[in-house]
DNA sequence: CATCTTGTCAAGTAATCACTTAAATACTTG
DNA sequence: CAAGTATTTAAGTGATTACTTGACAAGATG
C-alpha cells in the first residue's frame, strides 16, 4: 500500500481524477474504431436505420447495434424509434465539429494516410477541388453546373441550393444533357467520399471540365451556406 | 473479365475503405484514454519534459513514454529534444479545438460525468463562475482582482494580463494582502482543474466574494483575449 | 391473439491494450 | 572517450475490445 504525497492530496484525490478523465476520454473512445467513424461519417448526413447503417458499413446487423450503443454511451448520437424501426442521428453540432477536428488532425498529421485516402479514392492527381467559398460565389455569379452525385435519397433530404440530382450510378446516363462547354463541380457526403472523385474521373475522360467540392454537403450547410430540401 | 462495378471491386473499396477510416479513427484513438487525455489536458498549458508529465498523471515514466509516443503517432502532439530532455507539446491548434470539443460533448451528454465533475472538483454548488467575456470586459473597467492559482512556473509561460500569481499552496499566505471590498476571481488550467475551485471555497470561507473562471488560461489565450509572459 | 420484423443481448474467441520490470539508446558533460 | 542523466524499447501478464453465431425482446400487423 503506497502512501501518497503530500501533493496529490492537495490535488484531490487521485482516484477521483483518474475516474474523471476516464469519463472524459469516453467520448473520444466512441470515436476510436474505424467502424464507428464510419458510421458518424454516415451520419452526418442525416438519421439511418439500423439496417441502412449495417449495410453501409458492410457489418452484421448485431455487430452495428453493438457498436450504435458504444456510439450513444460515448455521447454521439441520439436514436429514435418509428414504427418497427430505430433511427440513429449525431446528437447535435459539437459531433460534427469533433468529427471535423478529427478529419482535420488526420490530414495533416497522421502518417500515410494520404495513401490510404489514394488507395480508397483513387488517384487524386486529376481531380480538382473547389472550396466552399470559391463555389458559393460561383453559384451566385452562374456559369457553374453543380452536381449531387449522391443516392437520390440523401439529395431529398437536403441538398446544395441549386444542384441537380445525379446519382453517380446514373451519371452516364446524364452525359448527354450536359452542356460541354460550362465547368461542373460534383460533390457528395464529404472529403473522404468517393462519388464525386469518380464522377469528376468520368467526365473528365468525356471531354467536361469538371473538379469536385473539397468537401461535401454537411460542411456545406454546417458553414450557413444555402440548402435546399425536397426532389 | 474486366468488368466494373463488379463484387471483386466492391470488396476491394470495402477494404481500402476500412483502412482509411481506421487510419482517421487512429486520431480518436489516441484520446480514448484517461491518463492520455489527461496528458493532452495538461499539455494545453504547455510543453513539458517526459518526466514532469510522468509526475503529473502519477505513471512511471516508461507507460507515460508509451503514452506519448501514442499520441505522437496519432498527430497529437510534437516533441523537441533540449539537453537530455525531451519536451513533449500540442501539435498545433486544432488538437486544442479537438479536446475542447471532446469536453463539451462530455459535460453535455455523457451519463454521471457530472458526479465524476464533483467527486474531484469537490462539490460546485458554492462555486460561482464568471464567462471569458464577462471577465474581460471587467477587467477592463476595473474593479476585480484576478488570481493565476497555477504553479508559479506556469504563470511565468504565460497568463491573464493583470492576473497575479497566487498559486493555490501559498494562497492563505496572500490572503491579508486582498482588499475584502474587491471582487475577486480564481482561474487555472481548464474546467476540469481543481485549483480554481479550492481556491474560490477558501477565499469564500474567509468572506470574500470569489467566482472562478468558468474555464481556464488556455482557452482564453484561444479566444485572442489579452495575455502576458514572465513573473 | 399469433406472427412478423427489427433490433438487442449473451457467450465465446482472437486480437489489442495498459501497465510492469529490466535492459538498451541517445545525448550531455567531465 | 567514460560516466551520467533522460528517455525509449522489450518482454510479459492480466484486462478489454471487436466480431461471430444464436437466442431473445419489443412493437407492428393481420
Amino acid at each position: 500500500m503506497e502512501e501518497r504525497g503530500s501533493q496529490d492530496d492537495r490535488m484531490g484525490d487521485r482516484a477521483a481524477k483518474d475516474a474523471l478523465f476516464d469519463g472524459l476520454a469516453e467520448v473520444a473512445k466512441a470515436l476510436a474504431s474505424g467502424r464507428r467513424a464510419e458510421i458518424v461519417d454516415l451520419l452526418a448526413q442525416g438519421e439511418r436505420s439500423v439496417e441502412e447503417i449495417a449495410t453501409e458499413i458492410a457489418q452484421s446487423v448485431a455487430n452495428t447495434s453493438h457498436h450504435l450503443r458504444a456510439l450513444v454511451r460515448g455521447g454521439l448520437l441520439d436514436s429514435r424509434r418509428d414504427g418497427t424501426r430505430i433511427f440513429y442521428a449525431l446528437a447535435n453540432d459539437s459531433v460534427a465539429a469533433l468529427w471535423a477536428a478529427v478529419r482535420t488532425i488526420a490530414a495533416d498529421r497522421v502518417a500515410g494516410l494520404d495513401k490510404l485516402a489514394a488507395a480508397y479514392l483513387g488517384q487524386r492527381d486529376g481531380v480538382d477541388v473547389v472550396s466552399r467559398d470559391e463555389l458559393a460565389a460561383r453559384i451566385n455569379s452562374g456559369g457553374v453546373i453543380v452536381l449531387d452525385v449522391r443516392p437520390s435519397a440523401e439529395y431529398a433530404a437536403g441538398h446544395i441550393s441549386g444542384a441537380r440530382s445525379v446519382p453517380i450510378a446514373e451519371l452516364r446516363r446524364h452525359l448527354a444533357s450536359l452542356p460541354g462547354d460550362v465547368e461542373v463541380v460534383a460533390y457528395c457526403r464529404g472529403p473522404y467520399c468517393v462519388y464525386a472523385d469518380d464522377a469528376v474521373r468520368e467526365l473528365r475522360s468525356k471531354g467536361f471540365t469538371a473538379r469536385r467540392l473539397d468537401d461535401g454537403y454537411p460542411e456545406w450547410k454546417r458553414a450557413g451556406l444555402p440548402t435546399a430540401l425536397g426532389a
